[in-house]
DNA sequence: CTAGGGTTAG
């Protein structure tokens, strides 16, 4: 791993810059900026610019695409305006106009949402160089930042230096903490907020919820936040209520999610998606069945998300038809080039027998991930076609660089024992270990 | 004139 030093311009100011590598590790170990301005020869300098053309020229080559294909088509929209807002930003940049902080407020806004991590701490290197450092709005927008960028270690200096706090900040870390995956320090977040003047909103109990959903001892700690929601009267935010919802489905009170789901009368998609999902997981696809179609006819327009759930509740009730009409009607919306819908797809027609209409979803799908080829393991292994199974497996670990997991091993494995190849399976067993360090249970090679 | 939020697959 060699050291990459680059060279940025912006609004007068240069910034050079040494990282380790440009992938997006170099993002969670950087060195937060301030640190970088500490005159060294080999950290950032700042001076005064000469030539303001080598400014646009150096942002062109950074992380400025347009958004990808992917992209939910609700969001597209704004995420445009997100794209163009950056450019436009550039181009004041180039014309060597002076932002304000309203629009550096904005631009920062925009980079956190398209993950935009180079113009980003030049705009956190220009805030300082400008002393617009101290500003609440920037600094809140500024953590924000990071912490989507996962840096939460630099939102986390970001916050602690801030002079004062208020809402909006203490929220931003809340639900900062809890996208990086550290969901017990941003309950411990919320608490020390409790102590202070700051009330929290709705907002902080979305990014505090969140958090707790995904701890070991979510149900304790999310009855108690429920208590408290109900309380102080946020439980009628539809937000709040849905993210209650998804919480008890995933805990396997499906009941609970569905009192929580009729006591919320503006239901919109993605409240019918939690639900339908729920149900799915907790494995009662008849009642997700039943439930997206009242979502039908609510005129409600079923999304990826949509699909994927209620997909995969026909493939555990093996309704074919059922769930040949609804791959009609993911065509007719448009979800057919969504990875998550198709390794669902697979997986159901799999799941009923017919592995022919598996392997063409699995053909026509043209961004392929991990996931999907498992499901495709998966479908060829328990339809009887093991060697055909074990033919895929080693053509993507050629030719794919695919790095299995423990679900493609026993998807593997299972192909293996279908094929009556006992050598082999123990083959890939012992290979599971020793060349990438998965330790698997015995029921493993047992099955 | 500027800031923060929810749902999906093996």
């Amino acid at each position: 791993m060699g050291i990459i030093s680059y060279e940025k311009k912006l609004f007068g100011a240069t910034i050079y810059r040494n990282l380790y590598s440009c992938s997006t590790t170099s993002i969670c170990t950087s060195t937060p900026v301030r640190e970088l301005f500490k005159e060294s020869p080999h950290r950032v300098k700042l001076h005064m610019c000469d030539s303001y053309s080598k400014v646009h020229h150096a942002l062109e080559q950074e992380s400025l695409g347009r958004p990808s294909e992917n992209i939910p088509y609700g969001k597209q929209a704004k995420s445009f305006n997100t794209y163009e807002t950056v450019e436009s930003f550039c181009q004041m940049n180039s014309i060597g106009t002076k932002p304000t902080k309203f629009i550096l407020c904005t631009a920062l806004n925009s980079c956190a949402k398209t993950l935009n991590w180079q113009l980003g701490l030049q705009i956190h290197a220009y805030m300082i160089h400008s002393g617009h450092d101290d500003n609440l709005f920037l600094s809140s927008a500024l953590v924000d930042f990071y912490a989507k960028c996962g840096a939460i270690m630099d939102a986390r200096k970001v916050f602690d230096e801030m002079k004062t706090h208020d809402q909006v900040s203490w929220t931003s870390f809340i639900a900062g903490l809890s996208q990086n995956g550290q969901g017990r320090d941003a309950f411990y977040m919320f608490k020390e907020m409790l102590c202070t003047q700051i009330k929290p909103n709705c907002l902080t109990y979305v990014g505090v919820i969140t958090a707790c959903a995904g701890l070991k001892e979510a149900f304790e700690l999310g009855l108690s936040l429920h208590s408290h929601v109900i309380k102080f009267g946020f439980n009628t935010n539809s937000f709040v209520g849905q993210l209650f919802n998804d919480c008890y489905a995933k805990w396997g009170s499906i009941d609970h999610a569905v009192l929580l789901f009729d006591e919320i009368h503006e239901r919109d998609a993605i409240l019918y998606n939690s639900l339908i999902s729920g149900y799915s997981q907790n494995l009662c696809g008849k009642s997700a069945l039943e439930l997206f179609m009242k979502m039908r006819n609510n005129n409600l327009s079923p999304t990826d998300y949509t699909f994927t759930s209620i997909v995969n509740a026909c493939g555990f009730l093996t309704v074919l038809f059922q769930g040949k009409k609804v791959h009609s009607l993911v065509i007719k919306i448009g979800s057919e080039r969504n990875v998550f819908v198709n390794s669902s797809l697979i997986d159901m027609y799999s799941k009923c027998g017919d592995i022919n209409g598996a392997c063409c979803i699995f053909d026509q799908t043209c961004e392929k991930n991990n996931v999907l080829w498992t499901s495709m393991i998966m479908a060829n292994a328990q339809s009887g076609r093991g060697s055909d199974a074990l033919k895929l497996f080693e053509h993507l670990l050629t030719e794919e660089g695919f790095i299995p997991d423990h679900i493609c091993f026993t998807a593997v494995l299972t192909a293996c024992n279908h094929a009556g190849l006992c050598d082999k399976g123990i083959e890939y067993f012992n290979k599971m270990r020793t060349t990438y360090g998965l330790f698997p249970d015995v029921v493993c090679l047992l099955s």
